[in-house]
DNA sequence: ATTTTCAAT
């Protein structure tokens, strides 16, 4: 299992950009990727332990894919970042912060470059994203310097310097406002419950 | 102005 993560080749440059671009009509990404690094605490000090590159398959969200190779790691304090195309899905949050909260000793950090299915208030999704929050997860839309650390870390980029498609830091910033929104403690349930309460 | 989404066909 190990072996097969470690062997991942490098993205290619187009894969890359097209999946990871933070457009707001994301049309045709039907697929999700998953970029990954898995450090391990050893004494006072974190070696980077493994990092490599996921997608979809055969229906499974990369998440659970992922999910799986972090059930076999071998005993030890880990932190793992990953970068993820699309924000997870309301069943992979509630998976992974289940996982997680039997896992204390993986602290994770995701990266998101669009919000997945977060558009309505009452979506599931964002239910799922406050779970995670809850769970100690720590959600944070990606910027140009995680594209770029993205880019130098899992492309095949030949040299190539990273270029920033138009908008990227607009998109950025409207994303992680949206984000913060959606992450507030305040849920529309109870901002609903104050409003009866004050007869509105 | 409007557009999409870990496909389904």
């Amino acid at each position: 299992m190990m072996l097969l993560f470690s062997l991942s080749v490098l993205l290619p440059r187009k894969k890359f950009i097209f999946h990871y671009k933070n457009v707001r009509w994301a049309r045709g990404r039907n697929e999700t990727y998953l970029c990954f690094v898995v450090k391990r605490r050893v004494g006072p000090d974190s070696l980077t332990f493994d990092f490599g590159h996921l997608r979809n398959r055969n229906g499974c969200h990369v998440e659970m894919l992922f999910l799986r190779y972090l059930g076999a790691l071998c005993p030890g304090l880990y932190s793992i970042t990953w970068f993820c195309s699309w924000s997870p899905c309301a069943n992979c949050s509630i998976r992974l912060a289940q996982f997680l909260s039997q896992m204390p000793n993986l602290r994770l950090r995701i990266f998101v470059s669009r919000l997945y299915f977060c558009d309505m208030e009452d979506s599931r999704e964002r239910d799922g994203l406050r779970m995670l929050k809850k769970a100690g997860v720590q959600i944070t839309v990606m910027t140009y310097k995680d594209f770029f650390y993205c880019w130098q870390t899992f492309v095949a980029r030949k040299q190539s310097n990273f270029k920033a498609w138009d908008e990227l830091h607009q998109n950025s910033v409207r994303l992680a406002r949206k984000l913060h929104r959606i992450l507030q403690p305040f849920e529309t349930e109870d901002l609903r419950d104050a409003f009866k309460l004050l007869g509105l």
